[in-house]
RNA sequence: CGGGGUGUAGCUCAGCCCGGUUAGAGCGCUUGCCUUGGGCGCAAGAGGCCGGAGGUUCGAAUCCUCUCACCCCGACCA
C-alpha cells in the first residue's frame, strides 16, 4: 500500500478521551474512531490487524477440530426467555421495532441448531465455531475497545456425549488457546476463574497482566498458582484460639467504630476480632463474619449465598435488624443466616459487636456461642500474603482477560432440549462447553504490551504491515527509483509493505509516522545510504540499523521479518 | 444506577466567576513560495447556530431552568 492513497488518518495530539496506551494508540495510529460510547469504527490499520488475528484463531481452531460457522446476531427474544437468559442485568441489548434481540453469545442458538440435527451418539462430538460481532448492554463503556457494547468475538461450542468427552474438549481448547495467545507474540497466564452466570462446572481464563487491565488476579511467582479474585485463595493463617472465657463478656467501647479503633483501644491483635457485614438477600438478613480488616469478597459471598441477588444493607435496615450502628454489630443475638470466613472456622476468644452502640463482646467462641454458623471462603486475598500451595508470597496483579472457556455441562442442554439416543436407545442430554476470544481485546493486549513513547511496537504475528518503506524524499529520483524497486521487491518476496511515497511531506513527519505506526522493520531510502548504493534497515523494537545494498535489501527484510 | 467532570473550528484548548464591538490560539486543512534524515520555515486563506430547548436581560458562549451527549470514579461485568 502506498502511504499517498491510503486513508491512514494519524496524529499528533493525543486525544482528550482515551486514557489508556493501548486506546490513544488506536486512536493515534488512525486505527478506529468512535462512533458512540462503546461502539468503534474500526479503520484498515486496526482490521488488518484483527484479520491476522482471526487467521490466526482459524488456523487452530481448524486444527482441534473445528468448523466454522456465521449465526445471526439477530435472535427472537423468545429463546433467550427459554434459557432464562433474557432478563440477566446489563446483559442483552434489544430491538424497539420487533420482538428481536442482539445476541451477546450464541449459545441459545448454537443450541437450537443442535436440538434441531444431533440425534444419535454417531453425531458426536461436535465442536463449532464463528467469529462475529456481538453486543452487550454495558452499563459504562471503557478503556476504548476493552469494554465496548459492540466487539468482535471468537465463540465456540463443544457438544459431547460424556463429561469425560467435555474435558477434552476443553482441553483441546485450551491447548489451541495457548497456541493462538503464543502465536499472537503476547505473554499470557492462565487463571482459574468464576463460572458467574454463564453457569457450569469450572472455568478458565487466559490473561494478559496490564497496568490498565480490567480485572485483579492473584499470582504465585513460586509456583505459577495464579487465579481471578474472585476466587483466588491464600495460605493465611485462621484466627485461632484466643484468651478463652467461660462465656462472652461484655466490654464497653465508647465511640469505637473502625476495626483499626477496636484493636488500638483494646491492645489487641487485628485476628481477634471478628468484623460483621450485614447483607440483604431477598428480603433476609446474612451476617458475614470476616477476620479483622479482611474485605468480604462479594462474588465468593455470592457463590456462597447460593442463587438470588444480594446487596449490603443500609444504615437504617442496620439499626432496624440489630438495634446498632455499623461498628457495633455482632453474631451473638443476629436473628438470621450467619456466614464465617473460614479463618473464624474453630476460632475463639474473639471480639465482636455487642448489638448495643459503643459495647462489644469479648471472649466469643463462635462454635460454643453462636449456632448454626456456617463457614466458607468469603474474604478477599491480599497482597503478599502466602501461597496456599507454596508458601511463596503472592502478587496481586491487573490484567486483560483475552478469552473464557467454560465446562458449561447441561444448563442449555436441559433448557433447550439438546438431547441424542446413545447405542441402547436411551435419551441422554448433550454436554456443552462454550469458549470465547475477544479479538479486539488481542489487539489492545499487543498495544499495552508493546509500545514506547514514539507508537505502537507490532509483534510481527499481528502487524498491519511487515514493513514499512519510508522514502525520505520524493523529489529526488533516484530515491523514488530505489524506494519502488525495494517495494516491489518486498512485494515479489511475499512481505506486506507500506510504502510511504508522500511528496509533501518532510523527511520527520515520516519517521514519526513510521515510529508511531509500528511496523516491525522500517527501511529506509534516503541520500545518505544511496550515495553508497544502500538503504537503511531499522528494527523498530531496538531501535537497531543495519545499511544493506539495494539489490539485498528485500531478502535481507524477509529474513528479519521470519526471525521476528 | 450513585458521585464527579466536560461539551466553543477536523484535533487539543483559552474565553465563562465578573454579560457588552466582528468569538480566539496552537495543531491540522487549502493556495503560493521554500525546505528535504526526526511532526521544517514564510505568506495568504477557508473553516463556528459556542451540544440542544426554554428563560432572565436593551444585550447571553458567559446568568437561570430543563434536556442530550461524552469522559472519569464507584456499582455492575456471559
Amino acid at each position: 500500500m502506498r502511504v499517498s492513497k491510503a486513508f491512514l488518518p494519524t496524529v499528533k495530539e493525543i486525544p482528550a478521551d482515551a486514557t489508556i496506551p493501548s486506546h490513544q494508540l488506536m486512536l493515534r495510529a488512525g486505527m478506529m474512531r468512535q462512533l458512540t460510547a462503546g461502539v468503534y469504527a474500526y479503520l484498515p490499520m486496526m482490521y488488518k490487524a484483527m484479520m491476522k488475528a482471526m487467521q490466526i484463531i482459524r488456523e487452530e481452531m481448524n486444527a482441534i477440530g473445528g468448523q466454522e460457522f456465521h449465526l445471526p446476531a439477530l435472535n427472537p427474544e423468545s429463546l433467550w426467555v427459554q434459557t432464562g437468559r433474557r432478563n440477566i442485568p446489563n446483559f442483552i441489548l434489544s430491538i424497539k421495532e420487533r420482538d428481536l434481540v442482539l445476541a451477546p453469545t450464541h449459545e441459545e442458538v448454537i443450541g437450537w441448531i443442535a436440538s434441531m440435527h444431533i440425534q444419535s451418539y454417531k453425531d458426536l462430538p461436535q465442536t463449532w465455531y464463528q467469529i462475529q460481532t456481538k453486543f452487550r448492554n454495558e452499563p459504562r463503556p471503557r478503556s476504548g475497545v476493552l469494554r465496548g457494547r459492540q466487539f468482535t468475538m471468537k465463540d465456540s461450542y463443544s457438544l459431547d456425549r460424556t463429561w469425560e468427552d467435555l474435558d477434552k474438549s476443553y482441553d483441546a481448547h485450551a491447548e489451541a488457546y495457548r497456541n493462538i495467545f503464543t502465536r499472537c507474540g503476547l505473554k499470557f497466564f492462565v487463571v482459574g476463574a468464576s463460572s458467574g452466570a454463564m453457569g457450569g462446572t469450572g472455568s478458565q481464563e487466559f490473561m494478559v497482566e496490564a497496568e490498565h487491565g480490567e480485572d485483579t488476579v492473584g499470582m504465585c511467582d513460586g509456583c505459577g498458582y495464579a487465579a481471578n479474585m474472585e476466587i483466588a485463595t491464600s495460605g493465611i493463617s485462621p484466627a485461632g484460639k484466643g484468651n478463652d472465657k467461660p462465656k462472652p463478656v461484655e466490654i464497653q467501647t465508647p465511640g469505637v467504630k473502625t476495626i483499626d479503633d477496636l484493636a488500638a483501644f483494646l491492645k489487641v491483635p487485628h485476628e481477634r476480632l471478628a468484623k460483621s457485614r450485614v447483607y440483604i438477600q431477598g428480603k433476609k438478613p446474612v451476617l458475614v463474619l470476616t477476620v479483622g480488616n479482611d474485605q468480604v469478597n462479594e462474588s465468593k459471598l455470592g457463590a456462597a449465598l447460593g442463587n438470588g441477588e444480594f446487596h449490603a444493607a443500609d444504615p437504617e435496615t442496620l439499626l432496624r435488624l440489630t438495634g446498632a450502628d455499623a461498628g457495633s454489630i455482632g453474631p451473638i443475638g443476629f436473628n438470621g443466616r450467619i456466614i464465617a470466613d473460614k479463618r473464624l472456622e474453630g476460632a475463639s476468644g474473639l471480639i465482636s459487636g455487642a448489638n448495643k452502640n459503643d459495647y462489644h463482646l469479648g471472649g466469643i467462641d463462635l462454635l460454643r456461642d453462636v449456632q448454626g454458623v456456617e463457614y466458607k471462603d468469603v474474604r478477599t486475598i491480599e497482597n503478599g500474603e502466602p501461597c496456599a500451595t507454596c508458601g511463596k508470597p503472592l502478587r496481586i496483579a491487573n490484567a486483560i482477560e483475552l478469552g473464557h472457556i467454560f465446562k458449561l455441562g447441561t444448563k442449555y442442554s436441559d433448557a433447550l432440549n439438546i438431547r441424542y439416543l446413545d447405542e441402547n436407545g436411551q435419551s441422554q442430554v448433550v454436554i456443552m462447553g462454550s469458549y470465547g476470544i475477544g479479538v479486539e481485546r488481542i489487539i489492545a493486549c499487543a498495544l499495552e504490551q508493546s509500545h514506547d513513547a514514539n507508537g505502537i511496537i507490532w509483534p510481527a504475528a499481528l502487524a498491519p504491515y511487515d514493513a514499512h518503506v519510508v522514502a525520505v524524499n520524493m523529489n529526488n529520483k533516484e530515491i523514488v527509483l530505489a524506494a519502488n524497486q525495494v517495494y516491489n521487491a518486498l512485494k515479489a518476496a511475499g512481505v506486506v509493505a507500506l510504502l510511504d511515497d508522500r511528496a509533501t511531506v518532510s523527511p520527520g513527519f515520516k519517521f514519526k509516522d513510521a515510529d508511531l505506526l509500528g511496523m516491525p522493520i522500517q527501511v529506509i531510502v534516503g541520500e545518505k545510504g544511496l550515495k553508497n548504493g544502500q538503504l537503511e534497515l531499522k528494527i523498530r523494537r531496538t531501535g537497531e540499523r543495519i545499511m544493506v545494498p539495494v539489490s539485498e535489501a528485500a531478502s535481507k527484510v524477509k529474513e528479519l521479518v521470519s526471525a521476528l
